[in-house]
Formats: C-alpha cells, structure tokens, sequence
DNA sequence: AGCACGCCGACT
DNA sequence: GTCGGCGTGCTC
C-alpha cells in the first residue's frame, strides 16, 4: 500500500504559493509536522530544501503530477508552529511570496544544512576545589577577568560567552595549562540559574513611575509609546522593564536601528543583563547566527538585542519586545521582502500577549495616530537628564540675504561670538560633497550621470564626480562635454564647501567635518568624535551622521543651514523626516549646564509646518502634519501599497504597470489608483523605474484585493520580461 | 530564482 | 558542422 501522506510546503522560490508533494518514504509523522524541513526535488533536476507548512487531507494538484519528497531531516518543528504561523502571517501583510519571505527570517544555515541537532558544547569552569581568585589583577588583567567572571558562573562558561567579554582564546589557553580552569563538554541545554541583573538600574522618580507602569502590564498585550526627549534616559527604564521580565523566567527582544547597535549600547546592555545575552548583527558568521537563533528558540539565551532582521528570532518564553528610536528608516527593509520590524514586533507581541514598547523622542506619525486613537498608551519621559533649560529657536530668513557662501550674516556674527567664548559650534548640512551640482556657464549643460540622469555631486578633494544614487564615479573634467567650453560652474553647497567657506570666513577656528566621506577610514568616527570631545575642535560641520547620540558638554550652538529641503519634496513624508533630525540636531546644543542656541536658515520661515515645530515642539508639529496627512488621505490616514516596475527600457516598464492598473480597477474599483508615474528618481544605474500607487481607506481592503490580483499579474508573460515587486506601507516613495 | 528548451550568429 | 547568446516558460 503506497504512502499517500499529504505535505503542503514552501519553496525558497519567488512564487506566490505552496507545493503540495508526497510524504518521503519511512518517514514517522513527527518529521512531517508543519515547521519541519523537507529535501524535494522541485523543477527540472532541482533538489531544494522546504518548509512544511501544512498537511492537508487532499490536494487540487492532479494525482499525475504530485512528486514524492526525498527527505525530512527534523524529528521534530525546526520552526515553532506558533513562531511559523507568525511567519506566514507577515508574507501575507507584505504581499511577498511565501516561501521566499519564509526564508529570509530563517538563518542561512537552517535554509540549507541538516547541522541544526542540538550540539555539544565546551564550557570552560573553575575547578571544584579551586582557590578562589586573587584580590587583585596584578600583571595578568585579563586572566583576572576570565576567573572573576567564571566564579560567577559555577556551571561554566562558553568560550563564546568569554569571547562577548573580552576573554581571547590565548588568554583561556593559559589558563588552562597553569590548570586554573578546567574544560568540560556537555549537550548544550537551558540553563536558568544565572540571576537577571548583574549591575541594578538606578531610575530617577520619572523613569520609575515609566517603568512600573509598564511592568505591570507584563502578560498582556499593550503597546506602550515611550515618549521621551533625548537624554531623558529610555534605556534605563527598558532595563528595568526587561529585568522585570527576566525575573519571571521570561525572554527579552530589544530592536535597535542600525546605527544604534554600536559597542557601548552592547557594553550598557550586558553590564545590567549579563551573559545570556545573544546579540545579532550583520558581522555574524553564518553558524553563530544559526546557534543564537537556536540558543533563543530553546530559552538558552534571555535577551535578544538587534538590528531589523532580529524581530524574526523564535522566542521560547517571550515576555517584552522593545523597539528603540521606533520611528527610525532602518526598520523598514528596502529590498527583498519589504517589511517594518517596528510594526512586526507590533505583531508579535499581539500574538504573544505580551507588551512592546516604542520608544523615541520624535515618534512616527503612524504611532501619534495610534496613541490618539487610544490603541496604544502613552508614556512621557519629560525631563532631560541634566540640568540645561531646553535651547533657545531662532529664525534666519534668507530671503534677499547676503550669504558669505551658504552661510548668513547672522549666522557667521554667532559662531564668531562662540568661538571668542571658547564655545563648540555644529553646523548641521545634509548634503554631502562640495558642490551637489555642476553647470556649465556657456551652455547650460548640467553634468549628469548618464545612468541615472541626476547631477553628478562635485567631490573637490576627491576631484571627482559622483553620482549619489548609484555611487558611479568618473574623474573630473574641466571642458562641458556638449558644447567644449571650459567654464564649469559650482551649484549649491555641500559639508565639503562649507567647511573651506568658514576656514576662510574664520581662519582662526578649527573646523572639523564628519560626513560619510570624511570618516570612510576605519575608526575614523571615532577618532574625530574623541578629538571634539577633547575640545580639540571649535566647529563641528556635518551631515545627519553628528545628530545622533554624542554627549557634547561644550557646545552651545546648533546652525540649521539649510532647512528649505524637507518643505517642498515630492515624498509625503520628507517634513516629518526634517522634523526628527531638527529636534534630533537641536538636542546637541546645551547640554552639561551651559544654554543653547539654534539657528536655523530658511526662505520660508512663515511655513505652518516649521513654525509649529519650532515654537511649539514636536508634538504639536505631529499633530499639524497628521491633519494634513488626514486632508490628503495619505498614510497613517489610509492605507497604501506602491506595484514597481523596472526595465532598461521605459516602454515595457509602463505596460506592465497600465495592465495592473487595468486589473485592478476591475477587481477592487473602490480602490484609488494613481499611475503608472515614474519614480522621482526616474532612472538609476541605467534602469527606468516606474510605479503604480494603490490606496484604501482600509487595510482590509488591501488584504482582500491584493493577492489575487498579484497572483494574476505573476501570470502574466510580461510580467516576466519586467522586474517589478509590490511595497506594502512604503516608507520611501522615492 | 534557477534551469531547460529553443532558435539565431561566429568559431575550432 | 557546433558552441553559446539570452528570450520564454515552468516549477507540486
């Protein structure tokens, strides 16, 4: 009698659905259960490793062409099913095909090697009866170290364990031999004896009453909005909230933007956590991934900290999510699988019954909304740390001006009052480059990457041309290329310009510029932010790189030079952006117990949306946008989904996307659809890219139109020759 | 995505 | 005569 056992499973593949095959032979059922591998052979002489997701009682696909699986390596779910079904759930929300979406939360190497049988492991532990370690580290610091730390830790440690310490292999080799240490290896298992909390978190009465509140509703799913002012001190009351956690056996999973993972947030972390801390980064080897996803699947570790892909770990008894700086870019994945951690963990924690916390000084819209909506709870952190009154906010109209370079007047009077006061100035530009163009003076002609048909930004020292869209680069040139004249003309400022303006404006100030350019050399940031620490600058000139996290005490004033950029931008969202990097910017003025200033430099200073911000705060700057948003129907106020299409031709591009209109419009007419338009960067290395904006009023709306639409389009053969993919909640309309 | 099939141009 | 270019079609 044959095996008819059905499976249903995912494929690593761009397509939208599931393959159903025959169950593989002498295989038990518990190697079949949904979560578990499967080797099947898919296509022509293609062998892949799936995931089963379902086993159904009967299959549409004719008896003919089911194909039996070859293998099911897991005696049991690889993939929690709870975990799995969370999975699905965030391929259907972003219209992504399953398998491919499945895939990409799933560390490489579960994707392909059988190696996931829990392994051995080597622990390293003091002798039973050891003398107990020396009062003081004398010549050998570091072996010091390594006995101290495992004198807390009578069940031993992992050399991964000391490694994330600071322990090196040779510094255990030596231990070892003067047998100060012993090396046992055992099956790698949960161990929950180690106490939560290795340094206590001491809260001021604010942040104590934040954290209690928020503790208490440990077990249920609530979506706390951690509203605090920078340097207010939300780590602190994230510690306490995951100590908490951590003191009824439960996990931690605290996501950070990416440029927040830096070592010292690691360090703060794992003084107040200890070691069953597994942090996930994008340095990682491909195993170490592998074995933290596991170490949190199994409850081995407590804390998970990481970047966006982190939101994926399975969790064995999960208790808080944390997502810090939640309205951050880097939450929303840009390619590939299109997701938000921040609105994932949302998810997850709904799923879990747990509570999340959103924690930010300016937060997202989409969280404002919520919070006025009553869905999600609002807790202010008000105070900030030290004992400076906020900075004063002034307006320098630019309009008629005389302007040394992009600098004003008034603004060259203030650095020049600073600088005589032995004060530190940051001048904030988000611009790159010396010049973001070149014309030329006979013809006109603006020097432009021929594949992306945008000026090429002017790189003076460099002497060279570049393209920021495509990072092309070409060798300047002094002649016009259309009409052989040789007077190129320099367009707008960048941080590279306004650095030579001020050395000549103020030859006595030293002048120090942090940009993407400047700090290309490793350690590079860290060099020149000790060098301003040390009060060896006057003048900070930079991009977005200076407005976050450096504490400053010495510098009083912040110069906006150009805020005119984030008013009048074809994305909806470029305000709300501008508006988080000025109060992100104007935090840096006056910190320790000296009072800031903020300049800022504008044509529009009677623009509602600035003046709100800047005499009002972000708060009321929130609420003015998100009326906006509501009259223009744009998201958080609706819901939207933007088709793209790219093809080295404009041609194809368009059709694909005036037939997905076409269909569209037939199977959802009570949907708004705007396009096919070309994307505001037209074209980019060499591609013309189009797009298609679908919008609703709500998002059931989208869930119920959009897959069979999408299932229809994959269908279609011009839709092969085409790249096109769908962006569900796009954060970049650019 | 990958892989095969298929039909046209320049090579040992 | 065939090697290989990538357009087209398909994956239970």
């Amino acid at each position: 009698m044959p095996d008819t056992r059905l499976l249903r499973v995912a494929m690593p593949v761009p397509l939208r659905r599931l393959f159903d095959y025959l169950a593989p032979p002498d295989c038990t059922d518990d190697a079949l259960q949904p979560g578990c591998r499967v080797r099947v052979p898919f296509g022509k002489g293609r062998t892949l490793v799936g995931m089963i997701v379902e086993r159904p009682t009967r299959s549409d696909v004719p008896q003919a062409s089911l194909k039996r699986a070859l293998a099911a390596p897991d005696d049991s779910p690889l993939v929690p099913p709870p975990h799995l079904g969370f999975l699905l759930r965030a391929s259907a929300y972003y219209q992504h095909p399953v398998g491919d979406a499945l895939f990409q939360c799933l560390p490489g190497n579960v994707r392909r090697g059988n190696d996931t049988r829990p392994a051995t492991e080597t622990l390293f532990r003091l002798p039973a009866n050891a003398p107990a370690p020396a009062g003081n580290p004398g010549r050998a610091p570091r072996q010091h170290l390594a006995m101290q730390l495992l004198a807390g830790a009578p069940n031993g440690l992992t050399s991964r364990a000391l490694a994330d310490n600071g322990i090196s292999h040779s510094v255990l080799a030596s231990l070892l031999e003067k047998g100060l240490v012993e090396k046992i290896g055992r099956l790698r298992a949960s161990d929950t004896t180690v106490s939560p909390g290795i340094e206590p978190v001491a809260l001021n009465p604010h942040q104590q009453s934040v954290a209690s509140n928020m503790t208490a509703t440990l077990g249920g799913f609530v979506v706390h909005a951690l509203h605090g002012v920078t340097g207010s001190g939300k780590t602190e009351v994230y510690l306490a909230v995951m100590a908490a956690a951590l003191e009824r056996g439960l996990q931690a999973l605290v996501l950070v933007p990416e440029i927040g993972l830096t070592p010292q947030f690691i360090d703060r972390v794992r003084r107040r956590i200890g070691p069953e801390l597994a942090v996930v980064h994008s340095g990682l080897g491909a195993k170490e991934r592998a074995q933290s996803w596991m170490d949190a699947r199994d409850g081995r570790v407590r804390v998970v900290l990481g970047t966006r892909s982190a939101v994926w770990t399975p969790l064995a008894n999960p208790g808080v999510i944390v997502v810090d700086e939640e309205h951050d870019l880097s939450y929303k994945q840009q390619d590939g699988f299109r997701y938000s951690a921040r609105d994932m963990a949302v998810v997850r924690a709904r799923d879990h019954g747990i509570p999340v916390i959103l924690g930010s000084a300016t937060p997202s819209l989409e969280t404002v909304r919520n919070v006025a909506a009553g869905r999600y709870t609002e807790q202010s952190l008000p105070q900030r740390a030290g004992t400076a009154p906020p900075p004063t906010v002034t307006f320098i109209d630019l309009r008629g001006a005389q302007l040394h370079g992009a600098i004003s007047a008034r603004l060259l009077d203030a650095l020049r009052t600073n600088l005589e006061q032995g004060c530190q100035s940051l001048l904030f530009l988000n611009r790159r480059g010396y010049a973001p163009a070149l014309h030329c003076h006979q013809c006109g002609t603006v020097l432009a990457c021929p594949r992306c048909d945008m000026p090429y930004t002017w790189h003076k020292q460099a002497r060279r041309l570049v393209c920021h869209h495509c990072s092309s680069e070409r060798a300047a040139q002094s002649q016009c290329p259309a009409c052989k004249d040789s007077e190129l003309v320099q367009l707008g400022h960048g941080t590279e310009r306004l650095e030579e303006t001020l050395a000549t404006l103020l030859p006595a100030a030293r002048i120090l510029r942090i940009d993407r350019d400047s700090t290309r050399a490793r350690g590079a940031m860290g060099r020149m932010m000790a060098r301003a620490h040390a009060g060896d600058a006057d003048i900070l000139v930079g991009t977005q790189m200076l407005a976050k996290g450096h504490h400053l005490p010495n510098l009083t004033l912040v110069g906006i030079v150009d805020a005119d950029r984030g008013l009048y931008s074809a994305d909806f969202r470029a305000a709300e952006r501008m508006a988080q990097l000025f109060v992100q910017v104007s935090g840096r003025a006056g910190r320790g117990n000296l009072p800031g200033q903020v300049l800022i430099q504008t044509h529009h200073p009677e623009h509602p949306l600035l003046r709100s911000l800047v005499e009002q705060g972000y708060g009321p700057f929130a609420r003015l946008a998100l009326k906006e948003r509501e009259d223009a129907s744009l998201p958080p106020c609706s819901c939207m989904a933007v088709l793209r299409s790219e093809h080295y031709e404009q041609a194809p591009a368009v059709r694909f996307l005036e037939l997905a209109r076409t269909l569209l419009q037939k199977a959802g007419p009570q949907l708004q659809v705007f396009g096919p338009l070309p994307s505001a960067l037209e074209r980019r290395a060499g591609r013309f890219r189009m797009q298609l904006i679908v919008q609703a009023s709500r998002r059931s709306q989208l869930a119920q139109i959009l897959p069979p639409w999408l299932q229809q389009l994959e269908k279609e053969p011009l839709g092969n020759r085409v790249r096109w993919s769908i962006d569900v909640d796009p954060q970049d309309m650019l």
